[in-house]
Parts: structure tokens; C-alpha cells; sequence
DNA sequence: AATGAAAGCGGACCACGGTCCGTTTCGACC
DNA sequence: GGTCGAAACGGACCGTGGTCCGCTTTCATT
């Protein structure tokens, strides 16, 4: 047989090693991170740990902010399992308004739980194309199955802008409120916006 | 005369060379800033060009993020200067409507036009409480004003968390907005919001 | 199994933010 | 002007993120 055309159904081939350290760098840093928290965590402990040198880190995830991306990848890919074939009225079967008031108490409640780790990966998270674009064209489809006319794509944003992490720790460590207060604002938010302007 | 009461009317009193050594940093600052870009602006250089050492940077400002504070600061009471006594509508004069409109796009704009500093100060910017404060009351009072209905202090927050520098730049240099669809988007939330929701 | 080349690896090395502490400067009081 | 304590200074020093390049491993091909 001919070789593969080399433009066409690219295999990415890892090879195994690779795929090993990365596992291992992965697992390592989890561990360390349960260990010592994460604002003490260095890249040469983790290398140190997963028994390679310090090089494979960056080479495998670019920087110590993505090494942390990396690791929130698994728990926001289990999230996002939830909205997409979850039990409703985060997943799939409820009414959308439901859905919708739904999506923000459990975002809000994930970006609370991950805040540490989000934090630390930085913009790195923050630029993270498919985590962004997951959650705005979910709030997206959620408002045009409510029926709200106007800027869609905008009105996404501006929802889950405000249950980003700083603004977050700023309403509830700062600002004195609770949790359930934040909840309770950001369903009248969505209400507000559902509602419209016309 | 008797020696002041220590817990009355502390007076600060800066020391000339520290005022001075704070000045010529600034200064420095700015100047570097101006000629290299904010990312490759050092403490080191920053130092060497006032004629301090570097330790004083860290005595005056206490990171490289305080000093990128530092010079915002500037900016920001310039801002603030045109919400409090400047021509309306932005400025007090204009209906709370106005008002409330012309804010969104006058702080969308100083964000972006700061967008670099912003970041370069990362969380020390994000939590200087006199700029937050600022900011949120104002909309708070205005929402007032309007006659809104609700948690103010959330939907303050929750109004300005869109014009928040990440969230432009993802919808702008990302999302493939231009600024012009953000500020109308930002009306659009803003006239919502106010609707109110029953 | 042998071969070869590309991908991966490791750890010495560098740059920069931040700390520390002995020395210097300021300015209040006499 | 002299004295003195407090505040500020400077720059050597340290830790950590990130780079670099010569060596090793993997694996497709034969």
C-alpha cells in the first residue's frame, strides 16, 4: 500500500511515552495540588514527582497556567456531560426558562468549587475556546427556544459574564453576600433579559 | 504646643524623598511603558530609570501589579472626574437613562483603551475597592433613580461585569463583534434590565 | 532484527519578580 | 547646628517559570 496522503486524515499518533508522562504530570499534579493546595505548586515538584524532567512539563502543556487548564478540563467536561445528557432541569427534558435557571445555579456553583484552579490558570482558562463557546451557545439556543428576539450571541455573554469567578469572589468575600443571594440576583438577571425590551 | 493626639488627625507624613522616589517611578514607568509596551516592562528597568534600587519599587508600590495600579489610577480618577462633574450625559444633568446608557459606553471604552494596564495589574486591579465601589454604586444609584425594582447592588454588578476587559476582548476579538455591536448590546441589556421584570 | 529520522526528553541555564538587612537619609525636637 | 529614632534606600540574593540543545526513545519500514 501507498503511503497516507499527508493533508488528509492526519492521524495524530501520540506516542506512547508521551501519552504516559502526560498521564503521569496529570495525576502528579492532582496529588500535590490535594497535597499543598495550588498557589504552592511548582512545575519542577510536578515533574519531580511524575519522575520527568522539568522541559516535559512545558513541552506537554505550555506553561504552568495550562498545565492547570488541563486539569480542569476533566471536571468542565463532566459538567458539560450533565447539561448535555444530564437529569433535567440542568439536562435535557425541562422546560428552557427552567433549564436556564438551572444552567446559572450550576455554573455558579462549579466556578465556586474550581475558583482556585480557574484562578490559576488564567487566561489560559479565561481564552479557552471550547469552554466559552460550550457555555455561550448553550445560554444562546436556551434564548431563542424562549423566544427572545435581539442580540442573542451578546445577551449570552452578558449572562454568564457575571458568574465569572472574580466577579464572584467580589459579591460574596467582599460584598457581603451570600450565595443564595447571588443565585437570587441572577435569576431575576435572566428573568429581566428573558422578558425583553422591545 | 503639645504633641498631636496620636489616634486624631494622623497625618501621614510622607517623607520628601519617598513622595520624590514615587514620582520619578511613575514617571519612569510611563516613560518605558511608552517605549517598549507594558509586557516587557521590567521592575529592574523601571528602577534603573527613576535612579532607585529596585527593592524601592517594592516599598512604594508592593508588586509590579501595584505599580500597574498605580498608573491606572491616574487614569481612573480622570474617569471618575467626568461621571461626577462632567457634561452630562455622562456627567450628572442628563435623565438616569441617559445617563445610565452613556456609562456603558464611556467604561467600555476606558477599558479598552486601558485593556493592557488592566491586565498588567491583574487582581490588584480587580479588587481596588474604590474603583469597584465607584463604579457599581454610581449604576446602583442610578438604577435608583429609575425606579428598578430588586436587588440593586446585584444588578449593578451583573450590569457592569459585561464591560469587564476578558469578556470584551473574548466578544470582540473572538467572537468577531465589533465594538459598535457591544455597546448596542449593552443598551439592549441595560433597557431589559430597567424594564424590569414583576 | 536492523535502520533511520522524527518526536520526545532532561536538566543546566536564564530572566524576572520579590525579599532581606545593613546602611543612609530625613526631619522633629532640643 | 546637633542628636536621635524612624523611615527609606539599595542591591545582593533567592525561588520559580520558562527556554534551549545535545542525547535518547519510539516506531514505521524493510
Amino acid at each position: 500500500m501507498s503511503k497516507d496522503l499527508p493533508l488528509l486524515a492526519t492521524a495524530p499518533v501520540v506516542r506512547r511515552d508521551a501519552a504516559r508522562n502526560r498521564e503521569a504530570l496529570l495525576q502528579a499534579a492532582a496529588e500535590l495540588i490535594e497535597a499543598c493546595g495550588v498557589d504552592d505548586l511548582t512545575t519542577e515538584a510536578v515533574a519531580a514527582r511524575a519522575g520527568v524532567g522539568k522541559g516535559t512539563v512545558f513541552r506537554r502543556f505550555g506553561s504552568r497556567e495550562g498545565l492547570m487548564a488541563a486539569l480542569l478540563n476533566h471536571r468542565e467536561e463532566e459538567w458539560q456531560a450533565s447539561v448535555i445528557s444530564g437529569p433535567p432541569p440542568l439536562g435535557p427534558g425541562a422546560p428552557p426558562m427552567e433549564r436556564l435557571l438551572a444552567f446559572g445555579t450550576s455554573r455558579l456553583r462549579h466556578h465556586r468549587e474550581q475558583a482556585a484552579l480557574i484562578e490559576a490558570a488564567g487566561s489560559t482558562w479565561g481564552e479557552n475556546y471550547a469552554v466559552l463557546g460550550f457555555v455561550s451557545l448553550h445560554v444562546r439556543t436556551l434564548l431563542s427556544q424562549l423566544g427572545v428576539r435581539g442580540d442573542l450571541a451578546y445577551l449570552a455573554t452578558a449572562l454568564v459574564a457575571p458568574l465569572g469567578v472574580p466577579v464572584l469572589r467580589q459579591q460574596i468575600e467582599h460584598g457581603g453576600m451570600s450565595e443564595e443571594q447571588v443565585v437570587a440576583g441572577w435569576t431575576d438577571l435572566a428573568r429581566r433579559v428573558v422578558r425583553g425590551a422591545d
